[in-house]
DNA sequence: CCTCCAATTAACTAATTAGTACATAACGCT
DNA sequence: AGCGTTATGTACTAATTAGTTAATTGGAGG
């Protein structure tokens, strides 16, 4: 009883012995894992209690059903990959630099995060349809763009980069190499080998991911600014 | 009696009464809608019999089960948008003009066949596992990059391109942008609008991609003889 | 210290679903 | 025509799996 007590007055000790927030965190970083890597359909609900330190029945508990908790998870997956370009502060490099560091960035950060990238491959199976109401998920990824659009405009402004170039559709091309690069790394070097998926092949890639963005946005008598000099 | 050896001698006739490449084909034909629409875990073998003109028996019958069945849905997947390429003739265009075509007949093609692209995102997700054995998948993709390999050549003996590019990693880069517009293009238009897939947005794209690897291709003293003129 | 509510446990249910047993019909061949 | 083989229809089973019922415990507030 007077332990009892005592764990609760202290809320960050490890073992208390009533943690609802503690469950709920427990289940859905299980239920992350188990979904990333089965799918909807291939995930288990009986599997990720049992990996959980918790029960079948919190599981219903806290999420309804299934797909409740699949929907809190892919909302959980879009919040922990979010933000990060705003660290970069990218408004204190010369534009070039800028894009430069921002295509490593993204390429970089989706490679740290395959369980992000299986849950929206999931996703995308699904046609998105547990995202549709997800405003959270909208928001979250506005800034990426906005981001985009301050370091274009300063090149542009600059003379260095291209008009016409459009901040979504080059978000669209960062995304498009830096994704596929994870989400097709299996049938990828299973039918062409593993060279490009190696530390040094990567490290190449993103190189060269950099360099494809920036040769497209570069007006052509700035191609000397890019850091692989020999243009 | 009479009807049904009519019926065999006239091998095309509609109403064969036992057919069973027919019957095979049939239950390849629905399964990959299943598959690619649900996934493994999710296509149901009740579903795909019910879609069938033939029974649930005669599925277990011809493939085993479930995943013999997906394994040569797999197969056949990779099957039916194998080559293509070759029929482009590349060889009888300039440089330029080749690597254009083919990159925008990779974004069309990959555009044009969805169900391909879903059960690439499905093997993704299971990591390739059901796909290490078929040495055919293999063989069906080398002629992509040997047809690549020889623009390139041409473009850098010609002077036009730069040294220093492999085909392989530009086959990535290709792939990459072309796979991507697919697969992702349900969370993509969720979370940014559904400009860029609109009939006008994948024109535009398409020629972006286009444009994206010729501008990473070229030497930049070249960089004139984009299709885009103004360079 | 008692009471009410949130949190938790354990055993149970109902439905779904992959896979099978068995009988039978059509075919190819001689 | 007869026979072995290939193909097919019907009905069943055994296991899995999402979801529930009902009872219990801990703790915060009065």
């Amino acid at each position: 009883m007077k332990q009892a007590t005592d764990l609760v007055k202290s809320r960050d000790a490890k073992t208390a012995v009533r943690d609802p927030e503690g469950v709920r965190r427990d289940i859905l970083t299980v239920a992350m894992e188990e979904f990333s890597q089965n799918g909807l359909s291939g995930a288990r609900i009986d599997e990720i209690a049992a990996r959980t330190k918790t029960s079948k029945r919190m599981i219903y508990y806290y999420f309804g059903d299934k797909e409740g908790l699949y929907q809190r998870v892919l909302e959980e997956a879009y919040g922990k990959v979010r933000g990060g370009e705003h660290d970069l502060e990218l408004d204190r490099l010369d534009p070039v630099a800028a894009l430069e560091k921002l295509c490593r960035f993204t390429f970089d950060h989706h490679r740290a995060n395959p369980a992000f990238i299986r849950m929206v491959m999931v996703e995308n199976i699904h046609h998105g349809r547990h995202m549709q109401m997800s405003k959270t998920i909208r928001d979250l990824n506005q800034p990426a763009i906005e981001e985009l659009e301050n370091v274009l405009r300063r090149g542009q402004a600059a003379g260095i980069f291209r008009q016409g170039i459009t901040p979504l559709e080059l978000h669209w091309q960062i995304s498009a190499l830096s994704f596929f690069n994870v989400s097709n790394s299996a049938t990828f070097s299973l039918i062409f080998g593993g060279d490009l998926f190696t530390d040094e092949g990567q490290q190449r890639l993103s190189g060269h991911v950099a360099e494809m963005v920036l040769r497209y946005v570069l007006r052509p008598d700035h191609l000397g600014s890019l850091p692989t000099e020999r243009a």
